[in-house]
DNA sequence: TGCTTGACATAAT
DNA sequence: CATTATGCCAAGC
């Protein structure tokens, strides 16, 4: 049902244009829920499998993927982002300075 | 109905 | 920029 975090975080989400990445903290305060950075991971976790929502361009604060702590769960997920133009470093990291996606001038103040 | 867990963020060190 | 400590809230059991 619309209306719960959850499906706003789905819907933030799916605004994330290809070759940017999102933080969840970015996620969260888009979605209307600053500091709710923890419910859009555990919302992306309950993700179905046929979910037109790129949770894959969602990461943490660090520019990592970040499902669990867990490498080769991840490796999914950095090749589907290499693939719209995103680059890793040696540390399969994000350089957020320039992929972080700017939806909106808010939370920069 | 109440306690535990969790794809994290932010501030301080 | 990395690590440690603390805080926030919803979903699960």
């Amino acid at each position: 049902m619309p209306g719960s975090l959850r499906e706003q975080i789905y819907e933030v989400v799916r605004r994330i244009p290809a070759g940017k990445v999102a933080t969840y903290g970015q996620v969260a305060t888009l979605a209307g829920a600053r500091g709710h950075a923890r419910q859009v991971g555990y919302a992306l976790h309950g993700l179905p499998d046929g979910a037109d929502v790129p949770w894959h361009r969602v990461i943490n604060a660090r520019g990592q993927i970040s499902l669990r702590n867990s490498p080769g769960s991840g490796a999914d997920q950095k090749r589907l982002l290499e693939a719209e133009g995103v680059e890793f470093d040696h540390l399969e990291r994000i350089d957020l300075s320039r992929f972080r996606w700017r939806a909106r001038p808010m939370p920069w103040e």
